[in-house]
DNA sequence: TCTCATGGCGATACAGCGTATTGTTCCGCT
DNA sequence: AGCGGAACAATACGCTGTATCGCCATGAGA
């Protein structure tokens, strides 16, 4: 019985771990957004029936948290910036363009604690940047308000991108791409302030308008730091 | 042929409306969470068969919709109060009270385009509370990082309460609540601040934190209005 | 070297989902 | 009186997350 006789060993499944689930999954979630992730197609990827996965998470929640802690690496910045400020603004920045990166992180940001490492590594750096400058209440309050800040702004960003490539890829004239309901609704008189907003507003870019909300916050936060611990 | 003799005429099925729908889905939601709100859950709270749902709404994301919208009434304070940053401060701490009344309100905050009367309302409201007293450009940047701020301190604030319902009921103790992962993470001594601000940071109750980074914002605020316009 | 226990794995199954399609039934109009 | 059309119900399809079960390859012990 040689070698050429004998069949080969029935392949075992590949070998798989959390490391390419996750990157599965992201990959999905990044061609299709988050709802286009299901066990199944997961697996699929990696020539696996579904039940598989379940060595490896409990829940397809579970799933979720690896995926918003495994792209949560890419936040980190390689070295940390000198002055809190910009160490601040870089974590907030980064996150945003991470959200870029992979659209469906907008859903899942400030959905459920972080508590993976890279999760935690980011929340570190933060209190880092502010160690030391005032008492800890403050500091928590402050990375708290920023961090706020930004889950609430890259949510909406999101939000409006997906809106406008959904109505039509008119950047301007809120009005016609959404429809005439908004017009019709401005029109009625009873949103003053919004039609004058509307209509005289310009259009910021997304950047620059979360760039400013951001120095505003850290305005807010320069004016509590420095100040002797009364 | 009396009266006595014909047979009742069939009972017609009551008639729907979106409001009574919409209704019963909210009912659901506040009960058993956004994902206890499936068609035909809501469509038998109205003794009929799914499909019934179609007349009135084209998709399950635009009954999202109208919920959202629907709750949205609660926010509006009945009489506008004086000035703006009271006016400002009473819609965000609104938004927050309802969204602890429907938690499942926070899933959906800012996840799309508030387009319905009463989030038009809204808008319309916290725009004119800044309305006059600054360019049209720094009151938008005003509104939208104030309300970015609210957006995301509701959210995390809701997941952190969901997160500690899970796993028992211990308000204080982070770490024996969230069980010994995070203890072991700290222990590792790669996240020095992290372990600092846990240990010995005060535990503050939601609603001053809230409170707090609010005024921070509104205090930054502040400062770009009244300055005249250049 | 043979045997047996073990544990990883695939298949199957179930209840539920959103929604398309297809009947059916009744109302109001001509 | 009869008919057109709309409102409503039933059925069906493909998909979901997950529980359960039975198999089979592998490694340990005799």
């Amino acid at each position: 019985m040689t070698v050429w006789d004998r069949p080969e060993p029935p392949t075992r499944p590949v070998p798989l771990d959390r490391e390419r689930i996750v990157a599965a999954a992201v990959a999905l979630a990044d061609e299709g957004g988050l709802e286009s992730v299901s066990l199944r197609k997961v697996a699929a990827r990696l020539n696996a029936g579904p039940m598989r996965l379940y060595g490896f998470i409990a829940t397809k929640e579970e799933l979720f948290d690896l995926m918003v802690d495994e792209v949560q690496a890419e936040i980190l910045p390689e070295e940390q910036p000198g002055d809190w400020r910009e160490a601040l603004s870089v974590l907030a920045h980064r996150t945003r363009q991470t959200a870029l990166r992979h659209e469906w992180l907008a859903d899942l940001l400030g959905g459920r604690p972080t508590l993976g490492p890279n999760g935690l590594a980011v929340t570190e750096a933060t209190l880092a940047a502010l160690d030391g400058l005032a008492d800890i209440d403050t500091v928590m309050r402050a990375v708290e308000t920023v961090s706020a800040y930004f889950t609430g702004a890259i949510r909406r960003e999101v939000a409006n991108l997906r809106a406008e490539r959904a109505t039509g890829l008119s950047e301007r004239d809120w009005q016609r791409a959404h429809g005439p309901h908004v017009t019709r609704m401005l029109a009625t008189g009873r949103f003053p302030s919004l039609s004058k907003a509307v209509h005289d507003g310009t259009d910021t870019d997304p950047e620059t308008s979360f760039a400013t909300g951001l120095d505003w916050i850290l305005d807010a936060v320069a004016t509590r730091l420095n100040r002797p611990p009364a």
